[in-house]
DNA sequence: CCGAGATGGAACACTACTGTTCCATTTGTG
DNA sequence: CACAAATGGAACAGTAGTGTTCCATCTCGG
């Protein structure tokens, strides 16, 4: 007999109800950070007792989703194909994909603990990538006053805007979209290309 | 003998106590919102004793700091007089003050219970100030496509990013300021003015 | 200098959450 | 179907933080 826990590639009832369990606890959290695991669970549709089978410890769940924001933002990052094309319609693709990350975005910027991790010390070769793109703004006729960090956090902070905008006033996800790449060519100074 | 408690000029030691803890509590709670009470004392230089006498609930210091919050900002969109002048040096006075919020800025940006007590529902006067000078940008030749209300979002999405950038890649303080306003004058798309 | 006010620390009961165990029940898979 | 896996609920001990009381000490202000 194979002993089959912590394959990442787990199918079946498993898969599903630990999935589960980390998209309520994004919801959850995203909205509360000192939610009670007894909130995850119920919003979750689990019984308490299953959770700290998936997740012995509050901690462990933590870990599970900052991996997961980790992996979904290096997906996204992959997709928007962040070397190929003009600057500014990479920038496009880039916030794109990652205003689909929602909640995961809330927590992860709200949040510092979570993204305080080992794994998130390390440069990532989706940071990389942004970093490239955004160095690459400047000499595409961006603004030359702002650098490649500084653009790093605009970024994030715009879509973390894009998203409360959503929130906060009830702006349909598509118009926040909107708003958000128009914001960031115009950030970068690219808007009048 | 007439009784002083909750007199807003209370003088002397008094002031000084429980000014010294709400500092200390605005420090803390912006690295770590789940602290304890025990933490923020030790902070505040105070026994944990003084400061239940100051604030008996742990949702009093909250209520406090949420109001000195809307206090102060009401004073710096004051200061900021963005009823005068061109609306782009309007917006530049507006973020100078807002961005020496400091810790308080992070807090209440990431913290979503700190402000939403029956103070935070109903509109300021700085609130409408802020809007009225935001409505004025795409008059005077901003990007017609950003409404007041977006443009709301990205004043303090971008306020917050600088005060990360400082913390997070130690940039000094005056050059996050710069790269956040030039920041601001791109996005609102008074840039070429 | 002297008293009222302010403080700090120890001790206490109380609460909410956590993490664990055990068992009955349900689910899904071969 | 039959069996193993997965689940939910109850009960439990342990822990950390909270809010309170009491008292000894300190320090301003008159």
């Amino acid at each position: 007999m194979i002993e089959q826990r912590n394959v990442v590639a787990e199918t079946g009832v498993r898969a599903r109800t630990r999935k589960a369990i980390l998209e309520a606890a994004v919801t959850v959290l995203s909205k509360d950070f000192t939610a009670s695991l007894g909130e995850i669970a119920s919003e979750a549709g689990v019984g308490r007792t299953t959770m700290h089978r998936y997740f012995p410890e509050r901690s462990d769940l933590l870990t599970a989703i900052g991996a997961e924001a980790l992996d979904k933002v290096a997906v996204a990052t992959e997709k928007a194909r962040v070397d190929e094309g003009a600057a500014a319609d990479a920038l496009e693709r880039l916030a794109l994909e990652l205003f689909d990350l929602g909640d995961l975005l809330m927590l992860a910027f709200n949040d510092p603990g979570l993204t305080s991790g080992p794994d998130w010390e390390t440069e990532t070769e989706a940071d990389r990538a942004t970093a490239r793109l955004l160095g690459r703004i400047r000499v595409e006729g961006g603004d030359p006053e702002l650098d490649a960090d500084w653009l790093v956090q605009v970024l994030w902070a715009v879509l973390y805007a894009a998203w409360a905008h959503t929130k906060e006033n009830g702006v349909p996800k598509h118009q926040a979209l909107r708003l958000c790449l128009r914001t960031l060519r115009n950030a970068t100074g690219l808007g009048a290309v």
